[in-house]
RNA sequence: CGGGGCGUAGCUCAGCUUGGUAGAGCGCCUGGUUUGGGACCAGGAGGUCGUAGGUUCAAAUCCUGUCGCCCCGACCA
């Protein structure tokens, strides 16, 4: 690629709306540029970019078994009916009735359609197992884009799918994307961590995530420090507080007077107590029947556990209007008496609140709040719709197998699931065994998000001057930068990069009519991880600089010798990847 | 969806409080000097001030609606 003729535009000033680091220097080295919020087009390099990844995704899926289709993004809403996740979706999910009336999905995910195919072609257990995959756009409403990419509603996705006849042979599918995955991450040069993760409306039995570490993530990895654990906020289980032995009287329970003291931080404010003395009493709604969950004022409630809980199905907040209902009063009052306990089909009490003593929770009355509540004595603690579990996020200070647990943010760059028969028992994607019965095919399923892992590999590897990209999925692998209009550079130049060519080396000749410290600039900016710069002073002496955008130092080297070390180190920092 | 902030030249922003002929830097074009880390001089192009309405002799500036963008939250019990 001549430079002269390439369409980088390059910016010196950070575009005022790019929050983190990734964002700025995508759009600063010029490959991609906003059309619309969450909504990214990608420039040739930043396209390049996005194939080199791909390209990795693909050999190594290839490599797997996997092989590559194409499925719709514009797929019928009837199979998402099937399925029920065009609700369990919810708003996320991108829709549209086309001129004939027909509902339409804007893919975010295509196990349906898969399904639909593998299903409608396998009928023995002779053609399993058999692993389908696709790289493509995918579309998610999503409530708040940000973060440039790493949160886009459209963005591309390798996306997997296996069927299986049996647990054992779904095992083995698995393993070899979990293996897959590794070999694809170590390649494109971002380091990764694995957690066990939660299912989610996604349905199955397993799963684990992919997440790079760092600071600007979204994710939350909790892990015990010697490795033993590592699982996603959503997944992470803590230790059951310890119900204390020795428990202090407790006064009877008095109400007391809160007037527009609904939140947690107002009641601690006006009773002078601390978070953790509250017990909230959360109102969920599960098929349209209230669900309540009991957790300490200091903790949040863990909506995958809560999920889980209920078997994988849809829940969300209760409106206003059943609130009041059950409690009699106004958000901000409930509390786990009357209606509240006896309509709920299902009362989750978290551990931590059954180690409590003495709390104070709303009085199912309007700016009253009660204290001295004593669980087990003034609520119920067992019961038909009464379940004690762990249904909130780890926090700091909770232990799991006794050990504490600590924190930090990343990245979600894949995640792969073992299905099992959720989506091939309702779409009907069965085989025969060998004896003859009928079976729905055991699946999983694998995404790994392509622009995640270009976001992430800028997070993870930029200095002050920009981008340095692993050379796996750099734009190109080396610049020949000419410093100065000379006709002995320019001649020496043009056959370096003659040469490089010739010897497939992916290289960019920064042929273009300005001064050297622009041209620097930019390559550093591109992040490209090899530069030749051809100057006056070292061309007399028939020498080129080398230099690696990592490091600091150059090396010189004879112009004749300039192409096989280039090779080289091309080779060497391939090799460092593998 | 709730809260906050911002929309003025391609980019970053000033001007708005106190209404009176539209600004700077970077970028772009022309000429010259420069030429190894985002050069300098001279000249130039480029803006219905997001948009619609209102107040006013007069609106980028004040008021109202609306659209877009960014940030925080959506765990309120």
């Amino acid at each position: 690629m001549r430079y002269s003729k390439a369409f980088i535009p390059t910016m010196k000033e950070v575009p005022s709306d790019a929050e983190i680091i990734s964002h700025q220097l995508m759009l600063r080295a010029g490959l991609m540029r906003k059309v619309a919020s969450g909504t990214y087009a990608y420039l040739p390099a930043g396209q390049r970019v996005l194939l080199k990844i791909t390209g990795i995704v693909r050999q190594e899926m290839d490599k797997a078994g996997a092989q590559e289709t194409l499925l719709p993004s514009v797929q019928p809403m009837e199979l998402w009916q099937q399925t029920g996740r065009d609700v369990d979706y919810g708003e996320t999910l991108g829709t549209f009735v086309d001129r004939h009336g027909r509902g339409n999905v804007l893919s975010p995910t295509a196990e349906e359609v898969m399904t639909f195919i593998g299903g409608g072609e396998i009928n023995s257990y002779k053609q399993l197992p058999i692993n389908l995959y696709q790289i493509s756009f995918k579309y998610r409403d999503e409530f708040r884009p940000r973060y440039g990419v790493l949160r886009s509603r459209e963005f591309t996705m390798k996306d997997a799918y296996s069927f299986d006849a049996d647990a054992e042979s779904l095992e083995k599918s698995y393993r070899a994307m979990y293996d897959a995955y590794c070999r694809i991450f170590q390649r494109c040069g971002v380091e990764y961590v694995i957690v066990e993760a939660e299912t989610g409306e996604m349905g199955g039995s397993g799963s684990h995530q992919f997440t790079v570490p760092c600071e600007n993530g979204e994710d939350v990895i909790v892990y015990t420090e010697d490795g033993s654990y590592a699982g996603n906020l959503e997944k992470a289980d803590v230790d059951p507080a310890a119900i204390p032995t020795d428990q202090p009287d407790v006064g009877e329970m008095k109400e007391l007077h809160t007037p527009n003291a609904g939140t947690i931080e107002e009641v601690c404010k006006f009773l002078k107590a601390k978070p953790h003395k509250l017990i909230k009493t959360l109102i969920y709604v599960c098929e349209d029947k209230p669900v309540v969950i009991l957790l300490r004022g200091d903790h949040e409630l863990n909506q995958e556990k809560l999920t889980q809980a209920l078997g994988g199905k849809h829940v969300e907040l209760a409106d206003e209007a059943m609130v009041v209902e059950l409690s009699n009063a106004a958000v901000g009052f409930a509390g786990p008496f009357g209606d509240v306990i006896a309509k709920a089909a299902t009362v989750f009490i978290d551990h931590s609140v059954v180690a409590m003593n003495k709390g104070i929770c709303g009085a199912n009355r309007s700016n009253y709040h009660i204290v001295n509540v004593k669980p087990g004595r003034d609520f119920p603690l067992e019961g038909d719709n009464i379940k004690i579990i762990d249904i909130r996020n780890a926090v700091q200070g909770d232990t799991y197998q006794g050990k504490p647990l600590l924190f930090k943010r990343g990245i979600e760059v894949g995640q792969v699931f073992k299905l099992g028969t959720k989506y091939s028992s309702k779409l009907g994607a069965k085989f025969l065994d060998a004896d003859g019965t009928e079976h729905p095919c055991l699946m999983g399923c694998y995404g790994i998000g392509i622009n995640r892992i270009m976001a992430s590999a800028v997070e993870l590897c930029y200095d002050d001057n920009g981008i340095v990209w692993p050379i796996s999925i750099a734009p190109w692998q080396v610049i020949i930068t000419l410093a100065g209009a000379d006709e002995n550079i320019t001649e020496a130049g043009e056959k370096i990069y003659a040469q490089l060519l010739e010897k497939g080396i992916e290289v960019i000749i920064d042929d273009r009519d300005i001064r050297g410290g622009v041209k620097f600039k930019d390559a550093d900016l591109l992040g490209i991880p090899v530069r030749i710069t051809i100057g006056k002073k070292s061309i007399a002496e028939g020498k080129v600089e080398i230099k690696l955008r990592r490091e600091s130092d150059n090396k010189k080297v004879d112009v004749a010798d300039c192409t096989n070390e280039i090779v080289t180190i091309v080779e060497s920092l391939k090799n460092e990847l593998k």
